[in-house]
DNA sequence: CAAGGTGTTCCATTTAGTGGAACTCAATTT
DNA sequence: AAATTGAGTTCCACTAAATGGAACACCTTG
């Protein structure tokens, strides 16, 4: 066979069939080892031979990514693969109904994405054992509230308590953003062992989102060191501008780490005052969460 | 190789590796033909050979159905398929961030999933046309409104807006309920070409979730064509016991076809006389989103 | 410490995914 | 109207990759 430049799949594919490091199949994330799970979070393509798999969902993070309906061609440039090949993973897709063509051989994510999720979402324990207290939070303070969890270099959020919820309703709930920049990233990565929280500082791009946005490891280390302090992390219109929050983070233990939750605001909106206010909240809140999780789970915690 | 008792495997695959009839990529539910992608919306095996795609969401599947975190052998169970394979497919599922497994080897739903999901669902189309619309009638009547698409013999919430969105507050999205014992359902059926209503209304289970849901094909049918006349179709409670609802469909012609929205209520705040009120109202909404649906694609729609 | 169960790894076998090329069907162009 | 391009689909020999039986760890339990 001809070998081309096809880069991706050259650089992808290993010996012969080897998982990450001997195919021992890793608790995720285990927040100390820089974890294998990460590279879906990254741009650059997945650097672990999932076989077919790993190839289907490339098409269909190159259709999920899209802002509207996208035709075969388009994904076949981002992705050069055969042609057939390609046609053959999309039929396989549409068929499993993670995909939807129309008239137009355009293509649009299919609606078993949503109640794959929505059924992962729901069952999800943090999520619940969480949001009666993420709702008292807001009832408290009468702003945002939200709840997120590290994933690599970002953070997804699981849950969203506004009151103004009116158009953008569901708008955060899934969404990623990025660690160095949001509050509920930085703490956190102040609440992972220091080395982890070294590698993934390393690794971030340090958009500069607005005039504040911590622009380099250096800095997001220093800060991470005076989140450890106190506990509570702040974005100081960090990510948009004239939005600010506190946030905390919250240990989970069944072994996907690390979460945190936030107030946010407009800056005009919270002052110094109400930050203060708002601090203790948020640090009692995700004390609460925290008990409560450990409490689930029983004190099988100390073997 | 030994061939055993491997039922779905076995009724599975076909001759050789030929697709549903030939090949073809069908567009979605062309709302005529009796679509090949309803197979995952049922509960058994799907019908069409996926290859190893398939074998990966049928694990996934399960994964997401489970209540809790699931352990390999129980998967095992569900899916009789030998011990090395489904292991295999889970490392793959792991390594693409679409499952999680926890010290305990229990297995959950990975965040990509929410991911994903929520990229599709920001994106849709109908969505997002729809939701001012939404929320306008939200507004009129002060009682909780859904939108959901007819997906084989489910509807599949997009959105919802309530007043009281509080604990429960994203339940619905991505949600499926039955067709025949739901506002939203009815109408959209009674929207397909007669034969498509006939053979899905033949295809139910007929659950009696409540004293008044609709028994059999025949009453389905009956009311259908009640709906067909004056285009609202009503839930008396046929669903949850003391709710009833207002629903009316929208067609769009983004090729995924039949949509529908409904305004729900308590029995006792939504009498006759609301009933008639809000009528006109769903009526009107509908109309309005097909109205803008068929805008937005522009007038090359009769050719 | 054997017995049973659960999770993981190995590797020869063969299925099923691959991808180059040929084909079809429109929409353009000459 | 014939010729050209380009997008989408199909075909099929080739081989990579999935398979699955069996052996291997590692608990837990009697």
């Amino acid at each position: 066979m001809t070998v081309k430049n096809r880069s991706a799949n050259a650089a992808t594919r290993r010996s012969k069939r080897d998982l990450p490091s001997g195919g021992n199949i890793p608790a995720t994330a285990p927040s100390s080892a820089v974890s294998a799970l990460e590279s879906w979070t990254e741009t650059t393509t997945n650097p672990y031979p999932t076989g077919t798999l790993g190839k289907a969902l490339e098409a269909l993070d190159v259709i999920a990514s899209a802002d509207r309906p996208i035709r075969f061609t388009e994904i076949l440039n981002q992705l050069d693969q055969p042609r057939g090949t390609l046609h053959r993973q999309l039929s396989n897709l549409v068929a499993e109904g993670l995909v939807t063509v129309d008239q137009n051989q355009t293509y649009t994510p299919g609606l078993r994405l949503l109640k794959l999720a929505a059924r992962a979402w729901s069952r999800n324990s943090l999520r619940s054992v969480a949001a009666p207290h993420l709702m008292a939070l807001h009832e408290a303070t009468g702003e945002t509230v939200h709840l997120g969890v590290l994933n690599g270099l970002e953070v997804v959020y699981l849950d969203k308590v506004e009151s103004r919820q009116s158009v953008r309703m569901h708008s955060q709930v899934g969404n990623a953003s990025p660690l160095y920049c949001t509050g509920v990233g930085k703490a956190m990565l102040a609440r992972l062992p220091l080395q982890d929280a070294a590698d993934r500082a390393s690794r971030f791009a340090y958009v500069q989102h607005t005039p504040t946005t911590l622009a380099s490891a250096s800095l997001l280390l220093e800060e991470l060191e005076a989140i450890r302090q106190d506990g509570l992390a702040f974005d100081r219109e960090e990510h948009e501008p004239g939005i600010v929050c506190v946030a905390a983070s919250v240990l989970y233990p069944e072994g996907e780490g690390v979460a945190g939750l936030s107030v946010t605001a407009p800056a005009f909106r919270m002052g110094p005052d109400k930050i203060a206010e708002f601090s203790a909240l948020v640090r009692q809140t995700a004390q609460n969460i925290e008990d409560e999780t450990d409490a689930r789970l029983g004190p099988r915690h100390q073997e």
